[in-house]
DNA sequence: TGATGTGATTTGTGATCACAAAATGAGACA
DNA sequence: TGTCTCATTTTGTGATCACAAATCACATCA
């Protein structure tokens, strides 16, 4: 029961450099990219509604791929559909944050543990870069930058964790979190106060030590999201 | 700062009997359900190919709806899009396999001891009503059964611990693994192995242990994920 | 002044079609 | 017999259009 199929590919027959495959891109993956920077940018209000002629117009593309791209957000939990059929950003309660928050510890703790047993001195370098740009990012206030470098940060963590699986669950974790940081303001105390979970963080995978990387990794989530927490609170009641 | 908005709702003038507001459910809406339930009940085998125009035909719908509702399942993973844009079932890999185990055993043993901690009397009844169910499923050798009961079981279960978002993530990689129950075959030894785990984790629950019930829901998983193992392992060789 | 009904507009849905690219199969040739 | 070539078919993508339902704006009346 050994090869009885052809070949797929036939062997080069002159000397031809290797290539990676060129990636297949179509629109809808294009657009479903863009909004879902968008949304972890926090470059949309929670609740806020949105239209998808009116996308398409912003993205110069035409009303079925934006459509498309919705439905995949949607399955994800960071689009909700209303009753009528109309579409908005999800505005997490503080129940729905909590639940968030409990899941990604049980999930990042675990990559966290893991990765400190899988990291390499290659990891290390990549990951202590993206801990200092979040530094100087916190340093002069850059909110952006913070939550680009932020992200590099952990999802460089994760990767070492090699769960593919785990990590996309997480990653559409986060997603769900986007709209909040969009309440986030840059006077930098929120994100000045991450950083000692972040240090923890570093300094626990750098030492190999799992125990201590997972409740680093803990820590960082409890504190964050007590912050939006606060956010969240302040602007539900307002 | 309260109320800039007017009600959304007027109060009824005269008495009008209270209803249940009629349900939204599109074409895409319908398809991607009765997709979600053959890839649950183990319809479809791993790696399988489709073809909208085909499941268009099936189901007696149009393409677009069809391909709304394949992106869905691709978004949350259960679908798989080649490089060349042609459209399979997953297949998980034995690695895979572990990484969704070991997802499962974080988030539903946190289910399960939340659980314990909620579980009502009327709670207990239908998930001893679940259990019943499995068990005679079980005896008469149904595998369609079987499967529709031990997922009512978990899902009432989780149901109990009132993390809809974690449920909702624990559902999806539910999902994952559907292509491999293709696999199991009506023998039942894998089937009666999965009663032990079952009975402990209905005790705890009666009893309100939550550790007990972790520990319950995590023999469970792991039990699954061993026979899948085995199964996979089988095929991928042959 | 505020509630109510009515028409116009906006919006999501889904069907149809054209298109490009990939898979398939038949036939030619070594 | 196996390999290559080329025409045909299949397939996913995305644009356009018609339709129904929801929303909005405004006139009307109590």
């Amino acid at each position: 029961m050994v090869m009885l199929d052809k070949p797929k590919r036939r062997a080069a027959q002159s000397s031809v450099p290797a290539f990676d495959p060129v990636e297949r891109v179509t629109v809808t993956e294009q657009v479903y990219r863009r909004l879902k920077d968008g949304l972890m940018t926090g470059r949309f209000a929670p609740g806020q509604k949105v239209a998808i002629r009116g996308l398409a117009d912003a993205l110069g593309a035409s009303p079925m791929p934006i459509r498309e791209a919705l439905h995949r957000l949607q399955a994800e939990g960071a689009i909700e559909i209303t009753q009528t059929g109309r579409i908005r950003i999800v505005s997490l309660t503080l129940e729905q944050l909590r639940d968030v928050r409990d899941a990604r510890m049980a999930l990042e703790g675990m990559l966290g543990e893991r990765a400190a047993a899988r990291v390499t001195s290659d990891d290390m370098a990549e990951i202590v870069a993206a801990y200092e740009a979040m530094e100087t990012s916190v340093g002069s206030g850059d909110r952006e930058g913070y939550l680009a470098s932020n992200f590099a940060f952990h999802r460089r963590i994760y990767f070492v964790a090699d769960c593919r699986i785990t990590q996309r669950v997480v990653e559409s974790l986060w997603l769900l979190m986007g709209p909040c940081f969009f309440l986030l303001t840059p006077d930098g105390s929120h994100l000045a106060r991450s950083m000692e979970a972040h240090r923890a963080i570093r300094d626990a995978l750098a030492a190999g030590d799992g125990p201590a990387a997972r409740a680093a990794v803990c820590d960082d989530i409890m504190q964050a999201a007590a912050s939006l927490s606060l956010l969240l609170a302040k602007t539900k009641e307002g």
